[in-house]
Order: structure tokens, then C-alpha cells, then sequence
DNA sequence: TAATATATGCAAGTAACTTGCATTTATGGT
DNA sequence: ACCATAAATGCAAGTTACTTGCATATATTA
């Protein structure tokens, strides 16, 4: 009898960019599956722990290094002294970053492909990827 | 005699804001009007010692949050792990990152306008402040 | 010019991230 | 199913950016 695996489509898109399937790259890139704003390390140490999945800091920092590397996924850098990771396959989209209570919002849609053109032509500069973010105060703590 | 003193503006801009008009700070301040492109506090010390004037790296920390906390400078974050800063005055404007040479050009009037707009009207949240950079290859660096 | 609030330097501390190396593990070939 | 091997992991030590506490020094104000 073939039982299904959990994170089965994990293991394969990890092997699709020759990075060995282990149950800590599973457990990340799951987690990020589920999750909706991006996250940082500390947080993805405590998450994967829920699991049942111990791992080192430096292992979660290297598999992160890997997946930025292999475009699985993207950077966030909000003004913050930490990194921020989410996953690539999410559309083109931005973050409101409320400042009172942390809360992350995304945004979609964002119409810069006009000003990208501008740059292209105006400036001759290659646009290889960009980062939009919006800090305020979010609905909630606006009471 | 009255002799007109370099950086007389920094030392008025300073009190302005409530902070002693104190060497270090003149340097800082008179250093940004000087820079294009936002530096980080390394460089800033580097720069301050051509200068003669030598400071402590947790002093210059300490200013830069005080003249953050002032809206005298505000805060870049590139892909990096530091920060940099740029003066506050200057309008609204964002960057394009080479990542080859690490080149930083400027590029003004960006038109988000539309966008934030829509944020406030659909998402109800306040905006206070955006970050908009571009990276990717310059002019240069395509040859 | 003296009083005082504030700025600075120094040293120690913290947090995010990196690196080297020995051990373990996923995977491709048999 | 097993073995060989390249790659992944854990641990410890190191680095870098930044912070903090405290004693000393200095800009401002009266």
C-alpha cells in the first residue's frame, strides 16, 4: 500500500534544484507554505520546534542562504536588524508594516511597471528585482 | 573681525532640533550635505577622520538614531546588513543598488501616489513613510 | 564664568549571522 | 538492498553591527 506523503511536492521541488530533500529544508519550505507574511529565522526555529523538528541556527541560516541562491526564495528586509524570508513563488507584491502593533499586510498590484520602464530607458539600469515597502499605522491601531 | 564659520548652518540646524551644536555632529551633518548617496556609519567614520575629527563608533550610532529620531536623516536599508542613511531633507527619491560594483544612483519622483492612495482607501491603512529600491545591474557593468 | 544638562569615550554586552571541522545522512549506482 | 560519496548538519568559535552603563568632558544658559 502507497501512502501519501505529507510535503511529498516539497521534497520534489527541493530535488528540482539539486538540493538534497532533509527533513529540516522540508520542514522550512513547508512552513513557509503555510505561512502568509514573511518570517524571520528566530521565528522559524520555534515553528519548526512545534513540529518536532530540532535544528541548529546556523543549519536554518545556511538553508536559507541556499534558497535565496536557488530563487526559492526572496529576502525581506524591513528597517529592522533581521532578515525576513518568504516564499518566491508569491506574486509580484508588497508589505504595510504597521509600527504600532508589528502586524504585516500584503499588497498586490503594484503599478511600477511604469516608473521600471522610465528607469530602463532614462537610466539604462538592468532591473534584476525590487523591494516596496510601506510603513504606518495598520486599521487596527488607528482607534 | 567677524569671520564667517564653515558649517554655521549645521550648528543652527542642530539647536533647531534641540541638540548641542557639537563638533562630531557639525561633522556628521555637514558630511551628509557633502554625499549623494547614503552612506553607513563605517564610512561615515572614515570620512570624519580626513577631516581631523576623530569619533567614537558608538558615538556616531548613538547620533545617527538622534538625528533619526530628529526626521534630520533617514534610514536606507539595501540587502545589507547595516544601515545607511541619507539626509531627510532631500525629496522623495529612491535608489538603484548595482549589484556588481555597488554603485547607488538616485531616482526621483517616483509615481506611487495612485498606489498609496489605493492603500488608504482600501486597506485603511495610514502611511507614514515608503521605501522603493531597485537592484540590478547598471549602465556601467552591462558591458 | 559658573552651573548643569547633555555628549562623548571606553569597555563590556547583545544579537544576527558566518565559518571550520568532525560527524551524519540522502541519494545514485551496483 | 546496500554501499560509496558528496553534501548536510551540529557544535563551537569568530565576526560584525549595534547597544548600554558609567565616568569624564563639553556646549549652552543664566
Amino acid at each position: 500500500m502507497v501512502v501519501l506523503q505529507k510535503n511529498h511536492d516539497c521534497s520534489a521541488e527541493l530535488r528540482e534544484v539539486s538540493l538534497k530533500a532533509t527533513p529540516i529544508r522540508i520542514g522550512v519550505l513547508s512552513l513557509l507554505e503555510e505561512t502568509t507574511s514573511p518570517i524571520d529565522i528566530a521565528t522559524i526555529l520555534k515553528e519548526l520546534k512545534k513540529k518536532k523538528i530540532v535544528a541548529d541556527p546556523a543549519t536554518v541560516f545556511r538553508i536559507m542562504n541556499s534558497f535565496v541562491e536557488k530563487n526559492l526564495v526572496r529576502e525581506i528586509h524591513f528597517r529592522e536588524d533581521k532578515t525576513r524570508y518568504e516564499l518566491a513563488s508569491k506574486d509580484d507584491h508588497h508589505h504595510l508594516l504597521c509600527q504600532e502593533c508589528g502586524a504585516i499586510e500584503d499588497i498586490s498590484d503594484c503599478h511600477i511597471e511604469g516608473l521600471e520602464k522610465e528607469i530602463i530607458t532614462k537610466k539604462h539600469f538592468l532591473i534584476k528585482s525590487h523591494s516596496l515597502e510601506f510603513f504606518g499605522i495598520c486599521k487596527n491601531c488607528q482607534k
